[in-house]
Parts: structure tokens; C-alpha cells; sequence
DNA sequence: ACTTGAACCGACTGGCCAGTCGGTTTTGTT
DNA sequence: AACAAAACCGACTGGCCAGTCGGTTCAAGT
């Protein structure tokens, strides 16, 4: 572990520069010279660390996108307090990201799981996955909230849970396109007007 | 016009079978040759009808696409009756072609999004267009709606329809994952939760 | 100083693909 | 039939790119 050192390192630094141009240029429309070039690498070095193209992109998600995604995402979200306030500020904050054209992990994920629908299995899988883990944290935040009297208990926590992420992953989209600022403002009132529908009163199914 | 038969009739089908492909497997890992040997036709046809490849997407945007975008999510909105009802029927039913797997075109429009989005000025500003035109139409609806009473004054109609179409684009990326069924089943639910909000009280914000 | 292996170099291969171009076939016109 | 224009063919070019491989450099141990 000491002595691997230097070769984690080395990884690591392939690993971050390659997150940052897959996520700007896409996985297909990035070149593995690309990366290098941006850091004075050669293929040597890459092919040494890592056994393919997709390899390294596997590897990327699972150290870094996962990771990412669970700290802006989920974290945000466990706690006690009202759910809805929790997702409320989490979104703001992940949103914010987006406004500065920051690297937005959520966004990356969306544009990955867009490029690889379909087209390559393996690397679905890994997407889905986080996919997966954000849902279920989504769903037993509202679960609990339900039994703390935040929520509605008639609400269906996984309707909630798919429509927040849809809404999320598609603002995500809209707010790239343009006029992030003002779509922000915008998506959260509309959230929190949603919300209110959750909380109290009686009605769902 | 009646001389130009063949050619249309040529031109139509190169276009069809284009959007399939590049609907199916992305407009960057979609060659040329792949929809013409789909075709049995050859590189000679295809730059005797069309400039290049990008001059032949951006055709099959303005033939295909657009046309479709708006008779699934445009028309289906214009009327008389309550929007909120109008939005609902529009999109249970555009997403049911998405169970069904079949090319659903609001999709196809989130997929070259994001493809495109930072990559190619130029397309984007061409899928930008029709995104803007589903946009002014949902925003003119829904302040039709307002003035029939069917929804509450106080509702921000520009925010409205921000939310919706990101709630759409979203839950079609999620739906393309999996469980497509359940999860439009899911989604209308919540779309509807989400217009009870919209419907009579004061509030927004 | 010498050895050894990890880390890295960069020229090269083979395949793919957008776009070209000289040629052939098909179609319509006279 | 004769001709011209439209439609189409397919071999070829040049560039890009994933992956290979024989070689060099560097660092640690002895």
C-alpha cells in the first residue's frame, strides 16, 4: 500500500482529468490521447494502469462518480429533520453547482446514462446501480418522514422518489441548454409547490 | 415538385432510417455506411442528396422531428378544456408509446440533447428551437387556463412549464433504464398529486 | 555500484469512418 | 433511337483512435 504509492497517484490523476473531459465532450467524442495529452502522459503509462478504455471509465465510476453522487445527493438527505426541507436544500445546493458550470455529478450521471442506454450493458449496469442506491435513499427519507408526521402518510414514496429524480435529471438537462440561473429560481419554486401537496392533507392513491 | 418525386421519395427514406439509427445508437456512433447498408444504398446516393452528415441530421430535424414533437406534445395541449387534463392525456399517452418501446420523439429530443449539448452549436441551436416552441405553448396553456379558472391565478406559468418538461425528459431517461411501466404509472400519479396543487388554492411562490 | 522491477515513453498497427470522385445506370425528353 | 440529366455506385483518401510493444528511465533494495 506504501509502496503503491506513485501508481495511485498516477491513477488518480488520470482518473479526475478523465472524469472532467468525458463529462464535457462525452465517453465516445473523448480520445484516451486526449487525456493524456491534457496531462503530458503517454500511452504507455495509461495501458499500464489500466486495461482498456472501458476499463478505466468502469474504474472512474466507481471511485469517483459513485462517491460524488452519494455526498451531494444522498448524505444531504439523512437526518431527522423534515424530509422535504432536506431534499429542498440538497437540490438547491446540487443545482447551485450547476449554475457556476461546476462539475455536476448528478448531470454527469444523466449524460452518461444517456450515452450508454442501450449501447454498452456492462458500463449501464455501474450507472444503474447508483441509480438504484439514490432511489432507495430517496424512498425510506419519505418513508420516514411519513412516520414523523412530515408527510402525508397516504403519499407513495416511490412515485415521489421517481418524480423528484425525473425532475431533477431533467432540469439538469434544461438548465445546460441555458438560462441556468433563472431555471433554478424557477424548478424550486414549482418543487416546493409540489411538496406542499405531500404534506398535510389526505388524497394520493 | 412532380419531377422531385423520386428524389423526395429517396431523401424521405434515408431520413426515416437515419433517425431510427441515430435515435437508436447515437448520432456520433451512427456511421454513414450503417444507414445506407440498411438501405442498400451506397456513398454516392447519399452526398448526391444531402452536403454531409451534419447537413443530413439537421433535415431530419427540421422534416421529422419537429413535425412530431409537435403533433405528440404540442397540438394534443391546444383547446378549450381544462389544460391540467389536456397535459395529463397528452403525456400518458406519449409515454405509453415509450413502454411499447417504440421511437418516441420527446425522447429522441432529450437523447440529441444531451449528445449535443456544448458539443455542436449548431444543432443545438436547431433542437433549442423546438424546445423553446414546446415551451411557449405550454406556457400559453396553462395561462389559458388561468383565465378559464381552471387553474389558480397565482401559478407561475413560465415555471409550470419548466417543470414539466424537465419532469418529462427525466422520467424518460428513467424509464429507458427500467420498469418502464411501472414507472409511468408512477409518474402520473405524482403528475396529477403535482396539479392538485396548481388548481384552486391561493399560494405559489 | 549493481540489479530489478515498476513506471513511463512513443512509434506503430489495424480498423473505422466522413467525404471524394470518376464512372455506370436509370429515367425522361425529343 | 439518341441524348442529357438525374440518380446511384463503390473504390479510394486521409484522418482519427484504441490498443500493442520494444524500449528507456527512475527508485528502492542490497
Amino acid at each position: 500500500m506504501d509502496k503503491n504509492l506513485k501508481r495511485m497517484a498516477t491513477m488518480q490523476r488520470m482518473q479526475v482529468t478523465g472524469l472532467e473531459l468525458f463529462y464535457k465532450n462525452g465517453y465516445y467524442n473523448t480520445s484516451v490521447d486526449d487525456i493524456l495529452k491534457e496531462l503530458s502522459l503517454s500511452k504507455g503509462a495509461f495501458y499500464y494502469h489500466f486495461d482498456s478504455k472501458e476499463d478505466f471509465f468502469t474504474q472512474i465510476i466507481e471511485n469517483l462518480l459513485v462517491r460524488k453522487v452519494y455526498s451531494m445527493l444522498i448524505e444531504p438527505i439523512e437526518g431527522h429533520d423534515n424530509p422535504l426541507e432536506l431534499i429542498t436544500n440538497c437540490f438547491e445546493n446540487a443545482l447551485e453547482t450547476a449554475v457556476h458550470n461546476e462539475l455536476d455529478f448528478g448531470f454527469a450521471l444523466n449524460n452518461f446514462i444517456t450515452e450508454f442506454n442501450g449501447r454498452n450493458e456492462k458500463i449501464m449496469k455501474h450507472l444503474n446501480d447508483i441509480l438504484k442506491v439514490w432511489e432507495v435513499n430517496l424512498v425510506s427519507t419519505i418513508q420516514k418522514g411519513k412516520f414523523n408526521n412530515h408527510i402525508d402518510r397516504h403519499v407513495d414514496a416511490e412515485g415521489v422518489a421517481l418524480f423528484l429524480m425525473s425532475s431533477y435529471l431533467g432540469v439538469r438537462t434544461l438548465m445546460a441548454e441555458s438560462c441556468p440561473s433563472a431555471r433554478k429560481y424557477r424548478f424550486m419554486s414549482q418543487l416546493r409547490q409540489y411538496f406542499k401537496a405531500l404534506e398535510i392533507k389526505q388524497s394520493t392513491f
